[in-house]
DNA sequence: GTTTTTAATGCATAAAACGCATTAGTAATG
DNA sequence: CATTACTAATGCGTTTTATGCATTAAAAAC
């Protein structure tokens, strides 16, 4: 029994017809249908009921049709990872990050991977729906920085640092840090802000500051972009609340007015990676721990 | 890549010796060679590091030997679920019991079995230290007839029925079901049980008769086989306390005095299971509920 | 330096994969 | 009911791959 005799199989059964199925599979209708039969007799189970005209799965064919997808797929994620393993520094790895580290942490980090492993290429997804828990589990990252711990026995975690949440604000606005004394006092004013009913770490946050402050903000724009809430920002469309990293993206004409709440930053990875050089970027990337160092240029 | 592929290269990554390794899986020591190239050309791993005289597994091949390990003894899992369910009621089903049961519900259930699923074989299985649960969830059994309830989300039970614990002794033995007024009375005797020590269930349903009635009895020989206790007992070298299911495996001259307590039997099966063969089963299973009308013959 | 051991390779043969052309069976249509 | 359209299975020739015998070549053992 072969991989591609399995895949072959998994297409057929989406499709239920061999000419259609065949051509997915880049093969002639007639290689198909012998490698069905092959198959079929050499694991002695019937998978499909079929004459001229109609082909349906049997029992045991639903019941390979699932149990064959998981493990096809985990066959090409330990493929993959061992692939990597294989290629060690002149491999690649995968990296999640969320946005508000682009322009202060992840700059520094792709910095020092670049000076001490040039050969290596990294992949970086910033998710938008995803749990980063979700990502590892399923190998389609082997490191994810986020904003909140996963709580998950498989799951290793790290905290990189600490950085304050920030009111963002045009710089013509009426606050500073001077004037701003109690949260309740923006009551009136227009938020730009993530949408408070999202599942996401930083709503739930967002929605905790408010409680704890006793004010329901008065949101005009959902967004979970930084990059575009800056740019709001800055044309006076209202204010905002985000981590102090995004200070770094230079956006002019915004300012940044420390609040009394702070933000971590945890980098995770699947704790039984036997990947030697997954562990070296996370040895290095633990030394890289304050994003002060940044600040000071 | 093939399964066959796969299985070399297991045996040959266990061997670290191609010949040795050929020998093992009946092929050429040439063919054996071919093959793992073959294989490492196509996946674009390198698995081994070898010359003429050494053989050694590469960080990506000793990966890639755990992995795939798991991998494919989960590949002929499926394999055997889906041969079970191609076959039906024309193949097999494999179920475990205790021995406390061979001589009352079981031979009911397999004349029930027999008469309404003729042509279904049964592989019957008597574990000695393996738990049921772990069975069922390594597919080594399809359906676990057991004393103790599973508590596993991934598995369902059903109570079969509840029976006495009895006291067994010699039918010359000064007891009788009159005689007797508290098992504290029987410290003096000696014992024919299962080690209390173990983590069985009949073990733990053990320690806590004593510990109720308050007293540690004199065991003189320690055994878990129904059999071969009720033997003993019959020869007078002691006494013993075992699930009045026993009574039915007519070894002369040995009573049962009836206790104060119960037993239950339970039938156990993979949540999941699709096998509609081993649905039938255990629904005919359920129909037999009653130990007592087998008494009655 | 010689011998032994053993993974890799050359080569001939057998088996399997492949696709074109065609068959044969089943639904759709008139 | 006959004809047509559709499509899985099959015949057949070609190409590719698997296999094992014999041998080579390289690395340890002596």
């Amino acid at each position: 029994m072969t991989t591609q005799q399995i895949k072959y199989f998994l297409v057929l059964a989406g499709e239920l017809h061999f000419w259609k199925a065949s051509e997915k599979v880049y093969v002639s209708q007639s290689t198909l249908s012998r490698q069905i039969q092959s198959l079929e007799q050499e694991i002695g189970i019937k998978l499909f009921e079929r004459d001229k005209r109609n082909v349906k799965l049997t029992d045991a064919g639903k019941f390979l049709q699932e149990k064959w997808t998981v493990a096809i797929n985990e066959l090409d994620h330990i493929q993959k990872q061992a692939k990597k393993i294989d290629q060690g520094t002149s491999g690649f790895i995968s990296i999640s990050y969320p946005g508000s580290i682009a322009f202060s942490y992840l700059p520094l980090f792709l910095n020092v991977i670049n000076e001490d492993l040039p050969d290596l290429k990294l992949e970086l997804t910033e998710p938008t729906d995803e749990r980063h828990e979700k990502l590892l589990l399923n190998y389609e990252t082997d490191i994810a920085f986020n904003r909140d711990v996963i709580n998950n026995i498989h799951i290793s975690s790290f905290k990189i640092n600490t950085e304050p949440i920030c009111l963002v604000t045009s710089e013509k606005h009426w606050l500073t840090e001077k004037t701003i004394i109690n949260l309740k006092d923006l009551k009136d004013e227009n938020f730009i802000i993530a949408g408070l009913h999202k599942t996401t770490y930083f709503s739930s946050l967002l929605r905790n500051l408010f409680l704890k402050n006793e004010f329901e903000p008065k949101t005009v724009i959902e967004s979970d972009f930084g990059g575009m809430i800056l740019n709001l920002v800055a044309q006076e469309l209202g204010i905002s609340i985000l981590p102090y990293s995004y200070k770094f993206s230079n956006v002019p004409g915004v300012q940044f007015i420390e609040l009394n709440e702070k933000i971590d930053l945890f980098i995770n990875w699947r704790k039984t990676d036997p990947n030697k050089t997954t562990q070296k970027v996370i040895e290095l990337a633990k030394t890289i721990n304050s994003y002060k160092k940044y600040k000071s240029k």
